[in-house]
DNA sequence: CATTCATTTCGATATATATGGAATTATGGA
DNA sequence: TCCATAATTCCATATATATCGAAATGAATG
């Protein structure tokens, strides 16, 4: 599960996607609306929805000629929980710092 | 950040041996070790560390010929901190159904 | 039933990722 | 200096993903 659920998430259109299905809230929202809000092409959009979709992070279901997508926070939760054990072991992390990742600091490795 | 380490940690190689390095604890692994307790040729490992590391999820210093790589968690809270902001929305979701996701449930959509 | 509207599938194309053998680059001894 | 060891880079190759126009599907409506 936790792969397929980062994988779907691991990709700037879906996100996109993701989040303003989760700031619509439970209501949803169209597909159309969808692509109107982040001008995204309707074959892309409906490409990124199956995706989604598939992971199971999104639900859809039928409105006369429209398709309402909702998102479904149960795999987002068991991702969190997974991420949490297996990627932290209770380790807090204090601040999160803020580098820029330049993959040279630390000079010779 | 969120999508490079969500992408870095979407991979089922790469996902093992970042456990692999948060179960071995702060002191880390070298390289070799790793491909050893995992079964990863050289090359193939070289290239997920090298992933692992461009994304900020682990850190690795020289100790004679060989390489210690060792998780660094503070991504890894980051992301969760994002996660649980960006894609819950405070929705606790309950407990989590551990669905097939099927694609087909919900029948027309 | 013809038309319009919402959305999906098809199909062609471009790009990114993963894999692993062979060559290369350190490093620590004998 | 020469050899063995540890790991990386190089390179060819295979596979997976993303993009989006055009055609197809399906529902509402006159």
């Amino acid at each position: 599960m936790a792969i397929s659920a980062l994988a779907a998430l691991a990709q700037e259109t879906r996100l996109d996607v993701f989040r303003a299905l989760v700031q619509a809230g439970p209501e949803g929202l169209p597909a159309g609306a969808i692509g109107a809000a982040l001008d995204i092409p309707s074959a892309t959009l409906s490409f990124h929805l199956k995706e989604l979709r598939s992971a199971g992070l999104v639900r859809c279901e039928r409105q006369g000629r429209s398709r309402i997508y909702s998102p479904d926070f149960s795999i987002t939760n068991e991702l969190i929980r997974f991420l949490t054990a297996n990627c932290c072991q209770g380790v807090d992390g204090a601040g999160a710092k803020d580098e820029a990742c330049d993959l040279d600091d630390e000079a010779g490795c």
